[in-house]
DNA sequence: GAATTCCGTTTCGGAGCCGGATCAGTCTAC
DNA sequence: GTAGACTGATCCGGCTCCGAAACGGAATTC
């Protein structure tokens, strides 16, 4: 793989832009990589593990997963087993946001390493 | 070029997480465009250019140049030839900024492409 | 040289997010 | 069964950011 300094930037700066521009449901970084952890890392996933995970506040957590329930993009879910845990799956809605933006990396990675 | 859609979203994890968690600088993704922007896209750069370009408003690119001044990571400068435009520069602490962004992304895309 | 246009900034009220402390509910040890 | 540990949610004061509108200064038009 040979990614150059220049064109790592560049990578970065087309996708960066293009979630800036149509930023429909606009996500912070924070956000975003809760998404993505519960996405490609597998469950289960609690709001513990999550604030662990990314060196954040419990509270961040349990808001970022308030507004993301508001998008749809996220769901929790009480744990059976030990009714204190709350599971935080996936949704329908979260995996086409994730698929558009993969397409929107891949896209813009076409430009820089051909 | 060959990247699929589970590697686009692992690559965009790790950048990602690895800045939440090192939140030191901590730049929004609009901060982070103009940023990108300025120093990748050829200059002159205005306060409306760069409006324009993420499709923003002006107050929010005179308070992204604030903060990112106050931090050190662009500089201001009035243009001699017409004194109603703000020409936005690069500072070497900006310069060390995006380069330690690159390396994370290089070294995070060593990992999925290689 | 007065009126108009253009530029970046500031003001304004409002919305979102922050972490520490605290809370109610659940499980575990004894 | 009771005391303690543990979970996620909520309260709190504070900070950042938002866009529309209004502003002052500079350039242009006539």
């Amino acid at each position: 793989m040979d990614l150059k300094p220049l064109d790592a930037l560049k990578l970065w700066h087309d996708v960066v832009l293009d979630t800036v521009r149509r930023d429909v449901p606009d996500l912070s970084a924070r956000q975003l990589a809760i998404l993505l952890t519960v996405y490609l890392e597998p469950p289960p996933h609690t709001v513990r593990g999550l604030a662990s995970k990314l060196d954040v506040s419990k509270p961040a957590i349990t808001r970022a997963l308030d507004t993301m329930g508001q998008k749809d993009l996220l769901k929790r879910k009480r744990d059976d087993t030990d009714k204190r845990n709350v599971l935080v799956q996936r949704t329908v809605a979260g995996s086409v946001y994730l698929s558009e933006l993969s397409d929107t990396i891949i896209s813009k990675a076409k430009d820089h390493l051909a």
